[in-house]
DNA sequence: CACGGTAGCGGACTGAAGTCCGTTTAGGAA
DNA sequence: TTCCTAAACGGACTTCAGTCCGCTACCGTG
């Protein structure tokens, strides 16, 4: 099956009462089932050595189920991730600054690097597996969409050329399979990582 | 399996009259057999159509050989992707200017940048095929390491700070899933993308 | 050339991801 | 309240990567 692109299940035709689509109740409660016990079983026997069977079997649902409402297994782990990348995506966006607005593009942008160093250091198994069979998966997330375009937006407000394709690369390296080789073949330390990589930001933002 | 680090295959004991270590010849003509057939049936079908079933059949060879000979599939896409790589390996190290020796840093560095992208344009399943169920495997490849180290040596004789982060940023952005997302989901072409690229390479020696 | 130790061989086996399809049920309509 | 239908369910099934281990044959030695 091919991963949905906008979120992890297929969207519900009904229509609620607010003029949302809405998702039917025993979808809803195992699409939350699902989601807890993937948690209780990655914090107790790491994410690697958690199988769709094994979430399944947690959930009390079958595996089609799982399928249905994930696509696959990294549209578990995203859906997982989601819920960790919230509290950032909202100081993000109006939280203090310098993270969130009122100080200048090259501090917010700054703020957003050490931040999200640290966010991907904490949820890096997570990471990793959403992306196993489906190479570029994260492009497709919204929250992705997120992360680019306030890139963007800080480095063109900073005057830096190119504002498009040095987000992209900044993200780029910020990717967890890069964070990953930085951390476990080279030894860094995050805090040491988080302030290169923000000089490495303040470069990109000139 | 954990794949190995120097190359696809064990390191052989005997040692030969020349003083290397010699494989064994029933292990050497094997090798040669499944690269030629994993190089047919790519061709014929596509990377993601084939199967190590089919590699061990189309090469009349036991599965427990191939990986025996290259650790898993992803070190039998290293293999292959090897074979590619030499040459532009080879115009690097010895070739005519500005790629190889000869022109100044940035040049080279330039020239670099736009010969790598297009390595990595024409070989891009092989090289998805290398990470599945490895992430950062291609981080513990020779290859890699001449990368990196060809890109540290110029953005450090260029003058540019902490020249080791930058030359690992650099080819971040240069990573497949990175070149599939700007060729597949944005839709930039091969030339334009080279250009920008080498504008990005340019900013970073500085 | 004969022999023996060891690297190499190969295919049956295991484990896990992902699919299929017959069955169940939520929830809107009459 | 009953009925109807599309959505959701679930578990057997398929496919494929990767492992295991008894067998084979290469090649250095005497």
């Amino acid at each position: 099956m091919v991963r949905r692109v906008s979120g992890p299940d297929p969207a519900p035709v009904a229509i609620g009462p607010a003029g949302q689509p809405v998702e039917r109740a025993d979808a809803a409660r195992n699409r939350a089932r699902a989601l807890r016990a993937a948690g209780r079983l990655c914090a107790a026997r790491g994410v690697a050595g958690v199988t769709m069977d094994d979430v399944a079997a947690e959930a009390g649902v079958g595996k089609g189920t799982l399928y249905r409402r994930f696509g696959d297994k990294g549209g578990l782990a995203m859906a997982l991730l989601g819920e960790r990348e919230r509290g950032f995506q909202e100081r993000l966006l109006s939280g203090p600054p310098p993270l969130g607005p009122g100080a200048g593009a090259v501090d917010r942008l700054i703020a957003f690097v050490e931040g999200y160093v640290r966010l991907v250091w904490d949820n890096i198994d997570l990471l990793e597996m959403s992306e196993t069979n489906a190479p570029g998966a994260r492009f497709r997330s919204g929250a992705h969409a997120l992360w680019v375009s306030h890139c963007r937006i800080l480095l063109a407000e900073a005057g830096a050329v190119d504002p498009d394709l040095r987000a992209d690369a900044l993200l780029a390296a910020l990717s967890a399979e890069q964070i990953r080789h930085w951390s476990a073949d080279q030894e860094r330390d995050l805090s040491e990582l988080a302030r290169s990589l923000a000089d490495l930001a303040r470069a990109l933002a000139s």
